[in-house]
DNA sequence: ACCTGAACACCGTTCAAGT
DNA sequence: ACCTGAACACCGTTCAAGT
């Protein structure tokens, strides 16, 4: 033995919740990729057969992950009516924030239907700004899908550089091939290169944040 | 040896192209998941060292498949200004349908941003009906980021309930869950259930879309 | 009841050795 | 030059055996 019992505090005992903050420990430092059962089972000095005590398997413990992310989101003031449109835009970047702090989480809402509690208070607050402005109630309900698509794949882009841990590398490489493309074979795509690749994260997600909230006024569902 | 070679065709020559082919057939018979360098190989008959001749590495080959997945795109007719809605909202659906025919293939744009010919055949065409449609640049660049966000990401979505075979009991279970939800803490979730899960994939893709299209009408960039 | 060592059936990738 | 058997360093998950 190394080390006396002394030498630090005693083991936590495991725990569902033990687990699920451990991963969160391995998911803020190394990503999404990195969380396997055998790290979270190091994290807490054990080994992976011990986490399916408390976990039925990687997948649930992403999942309890992910609403331990929705959790952190602050839902913000009641509805506005005369607000409504940047209390919309206010919680989605609020959501998108607390998932860039969490690399590659948003693969999980995109793996599977989110079902857990601090997912449900977000969309039961969107609803409700969405109502206060008066939208329909189906225009809503398809609107809260259609926005979450595009909110996890953002979220999800920025993570790729992220989590590759190059951040500026990648972004210049991709950005090179661009540059180096057939001006005869996609004229416009040569020169827009700079159009395409102007504006920081935040801009560009608030831009597609927008052409989702403003088209709420001018289209009308199919659903009768 | 079990059989002689006079028992089937001569094995056809490895090639950089039959191995992207071999990984197509696996994809569209399993989905991205089970394409694994070995089942690459056993599709082709050797082993997993052989595919290393032809491609660097397995993203590399997930890379080349999308991009083949793009090519299957019909580009559609030469861009014209009174029809540029409907002209937009057409192929992005047929990106979509790609993409649905190979499930799992849309993870692939959303973990590195393509390059190949394919995908910027697609992206020329979509800038020329943007142009036709007097989009400004800068907007027209943006939405091109943005909508491919939500095409790839609402088809992920499909490919969940494929790649996972169920299709119906996937679907059931979350509806189950949701109905079951408490009606005091979350009132409008609880009254809406219906409207959530109303509609079919395409309805709800073709509201997503035209939310975003008709959005560009009435969201300026923030660039300068 | 709770925990875990060891094993099983997989991965992607490398490399020395073959033809 | 092209191909590949065998190995390496990983995975998630199970289960018999321990306490």
């Amino acid at each position: 033995m190394a080390r006396s019992t002394r030498d630090r505090p005693a083991k936590a005992p495991l725990s569902r919740d033990a687990v699920i903050a451990a991963g969160m420990t391995v998911l803020r430092r190394a990503g999404l990729d990195a969380v396997t059962m055998r790290a979270v089972a190091a994290e807490l000095d054990t080994g992976p057969a011990s986490l399916y005590v408390y976990v039925a398997n990687r997948e649930q413990l992403l999942n309890e992950m992910f609403d331990a992310v929705a959790r952190e989101v602050e839902p913000g003031p009641e509805p506005d009516a005369a607000r409504w449109r940047e209390q919309l835009e206010a919680l989605l970047t609020r959501v998108r924030d607390a998932m860039d702090r969490h690399p590659g989480i948003a693969r999980v809402p995109l793996a599977n239907i989110p079902t857990g509690h601090g997912a449900m208070r977000i969309v039961e607050r969107m609803l409700g700004i969405l109502r206060a402005g008066g939208i329909p109630e189906q225009s809503a309900a398809w609107f809260v899908d259609c926005v979450f698509l595009y909110v996890n794949a953002a979220s999800l882009e920025t993570s790729i550089y992220v989590e590759s841990g190059l951040t500026e590398d990648v972004a210049a490489g991709t950005r090179e091939r661009f540059e180096q493309i057939d001006t005869a074979e996609y004229p416009l795509l040569a020169s827009m290169t700079g159009a395409l690749f102007s504006g920081d994260g935040d801009a560009r997600f608030s831009f597609g944040l927008r052409l989702m909230i403003e088209g709420l006024r001018h289209v009308k569902t199919s659903a009768r």
